[in-house]
DNA sequence: GTGGTCTAGACCACG
DNA sequence: GTGGTCTAGACCACT
């Protein structure tokens, strides 16, 4: 399933919020949002914007990291991988 | 993680400055830039090429130091070691 | 040097205030104020309290720890270790 | 010989401008200006007050600390001894 | 001029 | 909320 990247989170959707956001967050880098091996926005950013508490928000993150489009620098920050979009895998479905 | 010789510091990259300088200036020293028993740049002259400060150009050093690339003769400057490039080793490790 | 439990840090003394506040904390923790395996104060309550920063802080726990007084569990708290008077050992040095 | 808190170092005078620098200090220190475990006035400082060099301010802080006067902390400061007059010594000879 | 030391503050992931 | 990390700048003695 795709995702606006402008879109908000819906909280009785049938996908859950943190497939919602790991969609958006899909949809911007591969808009260009963020260049590869550089930041997106910080965890407590996330949360603000997107009205999301922080396990939710990690887990969205989490998912993007198992599909290599993002690492994670433990202490520093969350940045986007330099191939952004690898080989498709399972996306939607978890 | 290699780093060119004529690199600038990236702020917002995964790898922090003063990591980057270390890598910059590991480069530099195996180029040649400066001849084994010579000294470097001083620390002054670092921070103002690099646009860093202080600490963190000497961190930089602590790490080239602790490889065995440079030694430091306090109050007199930072030299290059007679053999400067020694066995590989954990290079992003503090 | 010894310190009193309820002693200011004074910024132009010859002793370093990391110096001055570890010195405290360990007559605090000899005093008895936290008991073995319990939590000292955070390391956020520590700066508002004797009004210095992150970095002076950690610093003092540092060498607290390095004596053996004191063990930190990252993100969770820093806490009197079991013995906490081991056999004295060089206190200034860093 | 007492020397004038506020005097100035002359040049051509009998007694050289390390031992003039020296008096002085020594009368200020005992009258107070500076209390105990305080630090006096940085090298630069005295430099540039008293016109006078680098070694010629040194060589009077170390006539002072040798009569137990002063104490220096290496990379820190030039502090006021606890006990600021100490018995008496060869103040004026050298 | 050099390197040495210390304090400061902001940002982060993490549980 | 916690501790972890990093950069910043000022001041010092010293050669």
């Amino acid at each position: 399933m795709e995702y606006d990247a402008d879109a908000e989170i819906i909280r009785d959707a049938p996908e859950p919020p943190f497939q919602q956001l790991a969609g958006i967050l899909r949809t911007r880098i591969q808009r260009g949002d963020w260049a590869p091996r550089r930041p997106i926005l910080s965890e407590t950013r996330l949360c603000e914007d997107y009205g999301l508490s922080r396990p939710t928000v990690r887990r969205a993150i989490a998912a993007l990291v198992k599909e290599g489009r993002l690492f994670v620098v433990p202490q520093r920050g969350t940045y986007v991988a330099d191939r952004s979009a690898p080989a498709s895998e399972d996306e939607s479905a978890e």
